[in-house]
DNA sequence: TCGATATTAGTAACTGTTACTGATTTTATT
DNA sequence: AATAAAATCAGTAACAGTTACTAATATCGA
């Protein structure tokens, strides 16, 4: 089943390269549906799932229950406000690793891991301070 | 709104510990059914996510969309099988430092991570092999 | 023992996601 | 450009895990 052009799924795929927050099927859907009014939800859960099957972006699962999708398909580290939810990208340095400490007395194989940090976000911080 | 003894949370709790594989809701209320046949699956997620929110268990999140239950609420890292799907406990080092590389170059305040491993466990290996 | 209230069983509803349908697009071949 | 095979679509129904509702029951202090 060779994959046949959708202007559908660059649309998708376009608007999630413009944003930087993560953004869930449902809020692609909304957002999409500006531009392209009778699109369906169906065919935006079927694309995101193919375009993060085939590594063209990523889905990210934070602990809230709800697929995160993100354009950027490069290793890094995310973090999520407990507060307001957010998912927020962490510029930090590699922690490939704890992948070495973990395998140490573990006598299967490991080959990658995930990691999420959370706790209070600078915007949400600011706010408890007023 | 005070805590009431209940025979049902006892019987949830007692059965959660005596599981070292993290097991589903769903397992949860299969198996106390045998020993106290008319429980409801409602009172098993009520109970477990109370248990949780009073921390007596941990509620683990490892990427399958299906909550997973632990009575063990001592800080442990889990592994994850990506053909079998069982979730093993691993002994490893700590590696809470991650928290300080990850809050750097970060304006907010990290306050913890989730941090799970996935690859072949040790029984799916072996089988890969034969 | 009584009364206030937390908890229950049973079930309906909700939410995010996936599967199904017949119609529409894409794309390779003429 | 016309055709045909097949991927994709819109729309909607189904599904799985979980939560909420309700009237009945169990707990526990007074």
């Amino acid at each position: 089943m060779a994959l046949k052009y959708s202007r559908q799924r660059e649309v998708i795929k376009e608007f999630l390269k413009t944003r930087k927050d993560h953004p869930t099927a449902d809020v692609v859907y909304t957002n999409v549906r500006e531009q392209y009014p009778n699109i369906s939800l169906g065919t935006v859960y079927r694309n995101l799932t193919l375009l993060a099957d085939i590594g063209e972006i990523q889905r990210l699962r934070v602990g809230d229950g709800i697929d995160h999708f993100d354009a950027d398909v490069s290793p890094h580290y995310h973090f999520v406000c407990t507060e307001c939810g957010s998912v927020i990208d962490l510029e930090m340095d590699s922690i490939d690793n704890i992948i070495d400490i973990a395998s140490k007395n573990f006598d299967g194989m490991i080959t990658g891991h995930v990691t999420h940090f959370y706790g209070i976000c600078g915007d949400c911080h600011k706010k408890t301070l007023s």
